[in-house]
RNA sequence: UGGGAUAUAGCCAAGCGGUAAGGCAACGGACUUUGACUCCGUCAUUCCGAUGGUUCGAAUCCAUCUAUCCCAA
């Protein structure tokens, strides 16, 4: 037995059920909390069915306000201004591990538990991020921000599991959740796309303007500039004989700019709002290997201390669509060192 | 209203008498706790501007018409 009480953050999907079930059995005192967002009333009943199938106390914490604040206007903001926002990220920073954990921490519990994959190990009076076991299913990526006080209150039971074998457990343990497919898309976003989703909560409409390629040539009109991301190649509605993706938006006149592969690639970028797991600040160049976004090889880079709290990233070969707003998380082998959000050049 | 050229799917385009390549776009799916990328699939069986003709057989040859472009007036 176990006197830690573990507060297990369910979303009536599988993995956070099964995280669940395995601290149960590894002999924690375990209750079963969720988060109460926009309109999430389904999952808190389907959350809800687990904990009573587990048997354990269950509590629903309403987060709708700081989710609003944080991450949903952070998310409007964040695209009005030309760049492309990670709300998971977010989400994860002030939400999840922030005002969700300490709830918790209010209700009596130790820990907080969540069905990410990634693995935690305590090293030298800190706490360290490892990537998943089961590199296939890691999730370090849209952990990097968490900082020490979090991370001293958080268990991820999955770390070292394989998908199929959490499918598996919630078969065995009867849990309602086990065949309810993974969850995707952004959460808060049910119908429709991000774009109407911002017209509506904004009361704007975001004009036409100008589609040109990187010389200037025009060559057709843009649906309004949030509609687009960096990188993008389809729905563009431009046929040019080759593909053709979005390089650059211009907030300032309104404009897409377009240009081919080759013209994606981008050696360096600068991060804001960085956050170190292994150490505070950055104060010295280190070698690392670096992803631009959520599901992406790693690529060696340099990162260095810049003004303003900021890094200077230098990758060693260029990196394709580099995007203002995504997070570059940086590893060394398989601890994440840390991350920061794209600044727009 | 002299001369020349071109007319093939939304765009570009192959085809040169034997029964419509390809690229781009679009659409669908897979992948994915963000947005993208990527991958897979679909996309001219009222047919190749129109109408006739030659031929066993034409988008491919011939004639006429129509449209557009260029040169000259």
């Amino acid at each position: 037995m176990n006197n830690v009480k573990v507060c297990a953050a369910m979303s009536g999907g599988v993995d956070s059920s099964v995280a669940a079930a395995f601290l149960i059995d590894k002999g924690y005192s375990v209750g079963g909390a969720i988060m109460r967002l926009q309109d999430n009333d389904k999952d808190i009943e389907d959350a809800r069915a687990v904990a009573q199938r587990l048997g354990i106390r269950f509590d629903v914490i309403d987060c709708r306000s700081e989710f609003e604040r944080y991450v949903i206007d952070n998310f409007v903001t964040t695209y009005i201004e030309g760049a492309t926002p990670n709300p998971c990220v977010v989400c994860n920073r002030k939400v999840k591990f922030g005002v969700f954990l300490d709830r918790a921490l209010d209700l009596g519990y130790d820990m907080i538990a969540t069905g990410h994959y990634a693995r935690l190990e305590n090293s030298g009076g800190r706490v360290l991020m490892k990537k998943a076991l089961d590199e296939s299913k890691d999730q370090s990526y849209v952990l990097y921000s968490l900082s020490q006080k979090q991370l001293a209150h958080v268990i991820f039971p999955l770390g070292e599991q394989n998908k199929s074998d959490v499918r598996n457990a919630a078969r065995k343990e009867l849990l309602p959740a086990a065949d309810r497919p993974d969850s995707q898309d952004i959460c808060f976003i049910k119908e429709g796309g991000h774009a109407e989703f911002i017209e509506n909560r904004t009361g704007r409409t975001f004009p036409e303007g100008e589609i040109r390629l990187t010389d200037g040539t025009p060559l057709g009109r843009h649906k309004g500039i949030i509609r687009y991301t960096v990188g993008q190649r389809r729905g563009l509605g431009v046929s040019y004989g080759r593909p053709l993706f979005v390089v650059r938006k211009n907030a300032l006149d309104n404009s897409v700019i377009l240009g081919t592969q080759e013209e994606l690639y981008r050696s360096s970028l600068v991060a804001e709002d960085v956050n170190f797991i292994p150490f505070d600040t950055l104060t010295s160049p280190i070698t690392v290997t670096a992803r631009t976004r959520y599901r992406q090889k790693e690529a060696k880079a340099v990162i260095s201390p810049i003004e303003g709290g900021r890094v200077l990233a230098t990758f060693e070969t260029p990196q394709k669509a580099v995007c203002a707003g995504q997070s570059v998380v940086f590893y060394d082998g398989e601890y994440v060192v840390g991350g920061g959000i794209i600044a727009q050049e």
